[in-house]
DNA sequence: CCCAATATCCCCTTCAAAGGGTTATTTTTA
DNA sequence: TAAAAATAACCCTTTGAAGGGGATATTGGG
């Protein structure tokens, strides 16, 4: 589909081993060039633009400017550039922040050089390469819960009230009565423990619900 | 984790060429078996349960009930089954709706059998299996814009606006004053060319602002 | 140095929100 | 099939949040 030739890869990455066996190994296994590594990102963002990478391989637990912090950074200075992330991290937070702060993929640090480079080739392609676990983590957190306290209709409405829609809104997008509506949001106040917009969505938010 | 040699898996497919080749690929190149195949959910769902399935392997179009609309049905039946779905759809509203919705896997049907053998031994194990495309859209679906024409502070508020917070609570959280979250608002309504809490927060959705 | 971001305060009007009830269908399910 | 949910509609009350209009001061980064 794209380029298939030689993509130009960039590695940032504290540790000297894991940092030199990939840049070593991605070169003689791959036809991509690893242009230069960096320990960190902060030695790396004056250089950064002119290596002009294709791929950068970004490490989360960085010393200085985290790679959590440094996603967006890059994206600025690179916007074409893909990152795919390499962490210990298996913290469904951290993970969900990389990817919503425009990773293009995430590895465990185990993962074999072999599917690191096949994971080159498919951010390249337009995929979006996971390692197993992360991709269940990143599943389960879009999963809504199949068994809610709420009726249909009750879901129907919260997701409304949680689109900020007051219920006049609500009762004309549903071609029902208002009051029928703040009847609907008084049962849903009932069931989630609640007394406001507010905390029902939180609670909503919480336990997927909505 | 879970038994390892032998899973029960179950077809729900339409296609009977595609049907009976997958069935007939898992028997002989895996350890798994193929306890029943299905040309339909209506067809599927009496019997099912007598399946005992491990992992379902579900089209999306299929004849009567869709795949999407049988997926929390086949969750409610079957709490501990993984689902794959398996699917000529690369929509992404679909595939967000059935990873919703419970799927546990996405593979669009170009895909080899080996990959999808592969994949009934990943979701055994922990992993969330989909094919590079349609982790690409996921990925996708997830992260935010990255040039937002907002500021951090109003960001902040907007994400709060969009738990419903009032101002009150909103200047609480952020130790301003109430008149400051006012202005923000204003701000906010102006950048995103809406007059309300519910435009803001839809139009913020929309661009992934929040 | 200047502009954008952030922060603070004042005015105003309107009506949404939440709490308290009751009653009547329809649909589901036990 | 009868009981139990779910859905729908109505009434009354109080409070203050929401949105529109302004003015002004401080701060921080390019």
């Amino acid at each position: 589909m794209h380029n298939h030739t030689t993509a130009r890869i960039v590695i940032i990455e504290d540790d000297e081993t894991i940092r030199e066996s990939y840049a070593y190994l991605i070169s003689h296994n791959s036809p991509h060039q690893v242009i230069s590594t960096y320990p960190s990102f902060d030695r790396a963002k004056q250089k950064i633009q002119k290596d002009m990478p294709d791929v950068i391989i970004l490490d989360i637990r960085l010393p200085g400017t985290s790679g959590t912090d440094a996603l967006p950074q890059l994206r600025k200075l690179l916007p074409s550039a893909y990152i795919i992330m390499l962490t210990v991290f298996e913290n469904e937070e951290v993970i969900l922040e990389a990817l919503a702060n425009g990773a293009s993929g995430y590895f465990t640090k185990n993962t074999p050089s072999s599917r690191v480079i096949a994971a080159i080739d498919e951010v390249l392609n337009g995929g979006g390469p996971m390692s197993p676990e992360v991709s269940r983590k990143v599943i389960r957190s879009m999963q809504k819960n199949s068994d809610s306290p709420l009726t249909r209709r009750e879901t129907q409405i919260l997701d409304l009230v949680a689109k900020g829609k007051d219920r006049n809104r609500i009762s004309e997008e549903l071609f029902i009565n208002v009051e029928t509506v703040k009847t609907h949001i008084k049962h849903i106040y009932t069931k989630l423990n609640v007394n406001s917009r507010a905390d029902a969505i939180t609670v909503a938010r919480k336990q997927k619900l909505i």
